[in-house]
DNA sequence: TAGACACCCTGAAGTAGCTATAGGGTCAAG
DNA sequence: CTTGACCCTATAGCTACTTCAGGGTGTCTA
């Protein structure tokens, strides 16, 4: 098949194929007479483990390591396992990071509660006492202010 | 003061000072007789807001809508709460993505107990699975498995 | 006075994972 | 013979920086 039958089969773009082609993780098709890529049932199903992987939020070096695995059945699993754990653990901390900016994002917002000028918005006020290093809502204390 | 001593006394980089004079969001500094850029108390304030806003994970753009509002201060302040329900609703939706991310990952990291070949690993076994379209952890309909 | 060292400058390239664009070739249908 | 869908390569753009190359400035010490 060509490249853009394998794209609507993956649900990904043409240029993504090409992309990850570049990057050393598809296998390099083969070329017809016109010079256009002909993929196998193998290299569809390669595309389609790299997406399902993408989907768990791994990065290419790390998709690229799984396939080693992949290709390699006898190998020992502990890498694989290793992979998962660090993914996991980045999940983790993002998950982290983000729900403390949501609760700052939060009591930020409530300083404003009707429309009025800039000037007089909790928000900007928050804002604008932070920049001068006084304590604000999401960093109480001064020496915690960056 | 230099660009080194704004840098140290905001705990962010030089290049990343130049950065944002360069994206527009930092006002450009007076220059000494050596080319040296040289700031105001109000540039190190401005640079501060800056750094509070992005460590409420706001991107420039938006920061740089702020930036106008800390200048205009007679302005109607809807905008100011329209940006941070927006920041809100991005880092909601992260969230979220990343909440059903982490199911996903610890279903599949429980599929492999202990070390063995990676043929016969569980984990490798889901990702191969879902390859060929078939159902698997993360996605248990197969029409689902993109 | 010479050298060492910290600091400053500009401009360009690199990071992740694509997406988009320019400028062209191939092929089947009407 | 033209239209349209598809394919090709190479390059630039996106975010928010970071790094690097190559060079100038300023002060302190030997």
């Amino acid at each position: 098949m060509r490249i853009g039958e394998l794209a609507r089969r993956t649900g990904c773009e043409v240029e993504t194929v090409r992309y990850y082609e570049k990057e050393g993780l598809l296998t390099i098709p083969q070329r017809d007479g016109s010079g256009y890529r002909s993929y196998t049932g193998q290299q569809l199903e390669e595309l389609q483990f790299i997406r399902h992987c993408r989907s768990l939020g791994m990065p290419l070096a790390e998709i690229k390591a799984l396939l080693r695995f992949r290709y390699h059945p006898q190998w020992d699993c502990a890498g694989v396992n290793a992979i998962l754990d660090t993914q996991i653990a980045r999940v983790q901390e993002q998950m982290r990071g983000l729900q403390s900016l949501l609760e700052q994002l939060h009591l930020l917002r409530m300083e404003c509660a009707h429309r009025q000028q800039a000037g007089e918005c909790g928000i900007m006020k928050n804002l604008n006492q932070a920049a001068k290093g006084e304590p604000c809502l999401c960093h109480p204390l001064p020496e915690g202010c960056a």
